[in-house]
DNA sequence: CAGTATCCGGTGCGATACTG
DNA sequence: CAGTATCGCACCGGATACTG
């Protein structure tokens, strides 16, 4: 039996499932070393050597090198080797897919680190539409039609994965 | 002078531009230490104290301690005491605004972690309308008419608080 | 219940230096 | 240019115990 709930308790109760299968969890297992989500950065940027990342992050080459593995075995980074004309061969790294689809948590993050982190106004960079160049922002959106929602409309309830805690 | 762009330079590059006041480095400063987006996790989900969100974490308790007061200092949670009646005095940790508005980061880590870490549509939580129950996802929008625009649409360009490299 | 304090072995991090 | 090797130190994780 649980505590009588101090602020009004959701039902179904999020609280009665267990956390091991959560996808917050497991992502974080993979993007949550220190680094890591600072060389997605670099990578949404364009940065794709070695080099040049180092550089821009000032972090150690050694733990560069282990994270971009980490990615690497996780398939969200692929080497690729390639060879300029003339130049010896060189290899560079790429988001595949799977990191690709990590825009949106950078996105996330930088839009709440230009709120609540940084002067107001003063963000270093906007996200535009290519072709109108109006701003683009992250939105909730309700499937179905589309339309926007806000946090305050937003609820969460057990989902087909969901595993019960036992002595409900 | 740069390398010659190995695959097509976007111009303006956004590599020319300081990445010393980063809002992800920012966020992930604040949010990158261990357990500290898993306890966020927990808060959102309604969990409030400290016991409790111990036995779901399985952390340490110290280690614990000391995000939540990383996160009380950052002004991203809140403690606030409360007696029950009859009761002794307690505490509970609250979301402040600045704590709510992390909602589109976890949301985004948990679509992510659905897509590509756990088995396909065994998600064990959905966000749905609390009004309607219809789904709810994160998605890119354009402002103005709040179009839906897809990562490809995308560009990221420099903003007003962006400093250029020296020697450009 | 809600922490703080202490210890202790392991891991991760940061700095530097070296190699192909 | 692209890493690997090494080394001290800080921090983490786990256990245990103590305080209010």
């Amino acid at each position: 039996m649980r505590e009588p709930p101090v602020t009004g308790g959701r039902s179904p109760d999020l609280r009665d499932y267990e956390t091991s299968n959560c996808p917050v969890a497991g992502a974080m297992d993979i993007l949550g070393e220190k680094w890591t989500l600072l060389v997605l950065r670099d990578l949404f940027a364009g940065v794709r050597r070695f080099d040049e990342m180092q550089a821009r992050l000032g972090a150690p080459r050694a733990l560069l090198s282990k994270r971009l593995r980490r990615l690497e075995d996780a398939g969200i980074v692929q080497r690729v080797a390639y060879r300029e004309p003339g130049a010896r061969a060189r290899h560079e790294y790429r988001l595949t897919d799977k990191g690709k689809d990590l825009n949106t948590i950078l996105v996330a993050l930088k839009e709440w680190g230009d709120r609540w982190v940084n002067a107001p106004g003063r963000a270093p960079t906007d996200l535009v539409d290519r072709e109108t160049g109006a701003p683009v922002r992250l939105a909730l959106v309700r499937g179905g039609d589309g339309r926007e929602v806000t946090a305050r409309d937003l609820r969460m309830v057990p989902g087909p994965g969901a595993i019960p805690k036992r002595q409900a």
